[in-house]
DNA sequence: ATAAAATATAGCCATTTGGCTAGTGTTAAA
DNA sequence: TTTAACACTAGCCAAATGGCTATATTTTAT
């Protein structure tokens, strides 16, 4: 059936990617595919929404990390718009909150940059037949946070997983402790009692599944929290 | 003169960069260079260095950030070891210091990844001749600092920028605490005593100008020592 | 209105931390 | 050869940490 649909017409792709040299490799190998079709390749999200208004494509491939709009809010905004378009994110980042928020945002993969050409023609293949594909190196935490398919509870997945549901007050706390303070300079800092300092620094160590408050900081850093 | 040697012979490139995809399409993309060719590709500096003593080449063009020995320090050893080849740094840190430690650990080139391709061939057929380059948008804050080519002023660059002075253990070490280790447990990942792992930790407190693990830790993480 | 959080306080206790001084053995540079 | 840097070990001590249980007030949802 739809012979000449299915197996001639090409998955018409968008590309963003900021550094050139990377974007034109990067097309290059994907125009390689005989059933792939880079349309036109971006340097920045701005330019592709822009496109995405005249033009029609299956999929967009994003790296996350962009300029001026970064890939998440760009994925977010194309699926919001056209919820008929696949977004492949195709980034360097192995950030558990990165993976997260970007299925969140209504990304269909999620590639890292280690991926053979092969794989991600066949990740392309398989994400416009309507498949959902996330890397093998980052996956386990994917599947961990990922139960639910509606969109109402996947939503919130952006925020609590960059902020590990801390309140406020921990938020602040957590700031300090990343300065290398101790409990009682922090107690003095926000005006607390050192009891206090202690059992938010305990109530952080848990939310974000740490034992120490060194983990907790370099967790806090490395996510971006801080 | 020499018509033959000049303009048949190949430039040799042997190439690292972590990200199979990146590595593949740039390698393509380097091939398609008539005068340039890239012998082999390396995941790693470890491989590469390996692969020099028994290869040889022209040039090697290195990703900054990689697993294990990074690229800065595999340029230093590349320059020492064999003078007559020249490191390309082929990388997306627009950092002025990885400009400035690059240059000093004797690298001829320092491209940013934003460049075109027939830019790199241009810069690799220019350095093959000799030539230093590095890219305009980083060029202004390497040419303050760069007054002097004599190696003594410049050595002292890198340390000063990115190793606090660290040694081989210390560094050792100190990533162990930025996972969050206790001094007993470095003491047995590493197999010495706990008082050999505290005095190593407080040694290193005293390079990075900190009082506590915490910050340096977090030193650690954001200056990409870790 | 009631339950559920967030915030704050308190004490106990074993362990860890960081600063300090004081050594030994090895290796590499002056 | 001697100095200097590195790696390692050791003990002391006051302070800090993290786990634990318990309580109380306030804010926020339902």
């Amino acid at each position: 059936m739809k012979k000449e649909n299915e197996q001639q017409r090409k998955i018409r792709v968008f590309f963003v990617e900021d550094y050139l040299l990377i974007r034109k490799s990067l097309v290059h190998i994907l125009n390689k595919a005989p059933d792939i079709e880079v349309i036109k390749d971006f340097v920045s999200a701005e330019q592709c929404l822009k496109e995405l208004e005249t033009t029609q494509v299956d999929i967009v491939i994003m790296d996350l990390g962009l300029p001026g709009i970064n890939g998440l809010e760009a994925t977010q905004k194309i699926t919001k718009l056209y919820p008929e378009i696949k977004v492949i994110i195709l980034t360097s980042h192995e950030n558990e909150n990165e993976v997260l928020a970007a299925m969140s945002m209504g990304a269909k993969a999620y590639c890292l940059k280690e991926i053979e050409s092969e794989t991600l023609y066949t990740v392309i293949r398989q994400i416009q037949k309507g498949a959902l594909w996330i890397h093998p190196q980052v996956a386990d935490f994917a599947s961990k946070t990922m139960p639910k398919p509606n969109s109402t509870n996947f939503d919130n997945l952006y925020t609590q997983a960059k902020d590990f549901d801390l309140t406020e007050r921990e938020k602040e706390v957590l700031k300090l402790v990343v300065e290398g303070k101790s409990n009682t300079e922090i107690a003095e800092e926000i005006v607390i009692s050192t009891h206090t300092a202690k059992a938010h620094v305990g109530n952080i160590l848990a939310k974000l599944s740490v034992t120490d408050r060194v983990q907790a900081a370099v967790k806090a850093v490395r996510s971006g929290l801080i």
